[in-house]
RNA sequence: UGGGGCGUCGUCAAGCGGUAAGACACAAGAUUUUGGUUCUUGCAUCCGGAGGUUCGAAUCCUCCCGCCCCAGCCA
């Protein structure tokens, strides 16, 4: 543990812990765990969690547990277990041999609950699911007690050993607590504690026909591996006195504390388990690792880093304040560590024909670039220049507008590594109009430097040699949703879907030294953005390529702008 | 409506009675064989509102307003 560490609280939590330290609460110890339900793919808000939790953990020399919360076995599975352990690995973190599964619990578990009952404070209600709703009462009524709420201890035990023997159908009793049925509180008008239900685990199969609710399973899962600070989201903020409850009823000497944050929300995007589940089931993406799902796994087939998540989620922050983060942070984040990482290519993704009229026919030389501007160590590599190229098509313009840097009728620009052209003719489709071609001269003198007599050449542009290149496929993604808030949308939100969230360019030109670019390694594209060569779709000799973000670009805006 | 929580720049977020950090975004400029990177500069006389306490309040008190969460045998 570091000075710094030890005086330099940055949130409400370590403000919380270290405050701990001082009264020496938890014997100085800080245990924390990362609790995810198994029933999905764990995404950027879970991450936030993650983060928090094991970087609380490793600033202060504790342990962060890896706890499947797998109390109800509807929709939880194997797939989903091993996503999640992969997610939280690949995030960069590790819990040792501390995998946990509330699962293995449902014994010690099931004795905590007959404990309960002993101390007369459970009961085995037999009001059915809609019976226990109206007896609860409403936010303005107080609940009503259940007519099952005075059973006798001796009554309850033996009902709660059939109903675990399965000899009672599916909701014919639950457990409940008796704790007070006209609480201000709704959690705490006798919560339930157990239900009945015949559905095949994916661990215990068909071992358990009684399985635990949340609030009574988290809370002594906590206790059980020893947690001493239980980090969770603001909604289970009412939780916390039936969580101090269950805790209080079993437990002796150093207790767990819930400590409540605020969820993530990323702007165009959604965040609940609900609606991602729902965007994969109705195939509005591809899947959980779709590279425009907010998933951990998207993000990683997309192309982002751990670091760079790492760093987001940092820079966001811990508070309670209800909020909605600017997706351009997480882009922010991308580019800020892929600058710095990512060697330099060039890559065409909406080709035009160029000619140099005056470079001999059949001559190719190959030039030395520099795999990253700002970092020799990086290398450099060969790219081969001939007489017919490849250019984008955006850096021609027959009608340049004011400030554009770029070729156009008359004027001249730098080819990135390589020479300064002039334009001399185009040919155009006469059916289409569309210009098919572009046709120049260049100038031998520039290879390395300006020209010679001082001309000054403001535009740069990228190119690849069309006998050389490699055709690949591009993909490229926006934003999932074309309003910001669409998480606050409760009703129809796939309405508010961006269509054009995935757009695919199958004929794309990529520099030859990409040809057998390693499944998911990362390059920037010069002038482009940062692209991920995808891991799934990718054959070797036939990269496919993922934007992982664009380019800042400065000149998009003052264009748009021009438009105005 | 009862209970719980939250309101500081467009967005996150510091601030803990001594006179509004930082980041993103945005804007302007410099450097540049990426309109990238880097650098420089600007960007809340004000902290949801109104009162009060104090020499002094975003920070303490009172009232008001707004937003979020809770009435699953989900987590």
């Amino acid at each position: 543990m570091t000075q710094e560490n030890n005086t330099l609280a940055t949130d409400f939590i370590r403000e919380i812990i270290e405050d701990d330290f001082s009264t020496n609460k938890h014997a100085g110890r800080v245990a924390t765990r990362f609790p995810p339900e198994p029933n999905g793919y764990i995404h950027i808000g879970h991450a936030k969690s993650v983060c928090l939790n094991f970087g609380l953990a490793a600033q202060y020399s504790g342990t962060c547990n890896l706890r499947m919360d797998d109390t109800d076995p509807a929709g939880e599975s194997l797939e989903f277990v091993e996503s999640i352990i992969h997610d939280v690995h690949w995030l960069g973190f590790d819990w040792n041999d501390r995998l946990y599964y509330a699962s293995d619990y449902f014994e010690e578990l099931y004795q905590f609950a007959v404990q309960i009952i002993k101390m007369g404070k459970a009961y085995v209600c037999s009001l059915n699911a809609d019976e226990i709703r109206e007896y609860r009462g409403s936010f303005t009524e107080p609940g009503r007690e259940s007519p099952f709420r005075n059973r006798s201890v001796e009554e309850n035990l033996d009902l709660f050993s059939r109903m675990r023997a399965g000899e009672f159908e599916d909701g014919a009793h639950v457990l409940r607590a008796k704790i007070d049925i006209a609480s201000p509180n709704i959690v705490m008008r006798d919560p339930i504690m157990y239900r009945i239900k015949r559905e095949p685990h994916f661990r215990t199969g068909t071992n358990w026909v009684i399985y635990p609710m949340y609030d009574f399973a988290h809370c002594l899962s906590d206790a059980l591996e020893n947690i001493s600070h239980s980090i969770c989201t603001l909604e289970f903020e009412n939780n916390r006195p039936l969580y101090d409850w269950f805790v209080e009823q079993v437990i002796t000497g150093s207790r767990p504390r819930q400590i409540e944050f605020a969820r993530l929300n990323v702007s165009y995007t959604v965040l609940s388990k609900r609606r991602l589940i729902e965007l994969v089931e109705r195939n509005h993406v591809a899947g959980w690792d779709d590279p425009r799902m907010p998933t951990v796994a998207g993000m990683r087939r997309r192309g982002y880093t751990p670091e760079a998540i790492r760093n987001f989620c940092a820079v966001i922050g811990v508070a309670k304040n209800d909020n909605l983060v600017d997706a351009s942070l997480l882009e922010h984040c991308v580019r800020e560590d892929l600058n710095e990482r990512a060697p330099r290519a060039m890559g065409i993704l909406m080709p035009l024909k160029m000619v140099i009229d005056n470079y001999p026919e059949g001559k190719v030389e190959e030039f030395e670039c520099s795999n990253h501007p700002q970092n020799p160590a990086m290398g450099t590599r060969k790219v081969p220049f001939s007489r017919v190229l490849y250019i984008e098509r955006d850096d021609f313009d027959e009608n340049p507008p004011k400030k554009y840097k770029r070729l156009g009728p008359g004027r001249e620009v730098r080819l990135r590594n390589a020479y300064v052209i002039k334009y001399q003719s185009l040919v155009k489709d006469e059916r289409t109009g569309e210009i098919t071609e572009l046709h120049c001269t260049y100038d031998p003198d520039t290879h390395s430097g300006p020209p010679p007599d001082g001309r000054k050449v403001e535009g740069v542009i990228h190119w690849v040699s069309a006998e050389h290149a490699v055709p690949v496929e591009v993909r490229l993604y926006d934003r999932l949703f074309r309003i910001p808030d669409p998480g606050s949308i409760s009703e129809n939100y796939m309405e508010y879907l961006n269509p054009g969230s995935l757009e695919i360019l199958p004929v794309c030109y990529a520099e030859s030294s990409l040809k057998y670019a390693a499944p998911g390694s990362r390059y920037q594209f010069e002038r482009l953005g940062y692209f991920c060569v995808d891991a799934k779709d990718s054959a070797p000799g036939k990269p496919v390529f993922n934007r992982i973000v664009a380019l800042r670009d400065s000149w998009g805006k003052v264009a748009a702008r021009g438009k105005n």
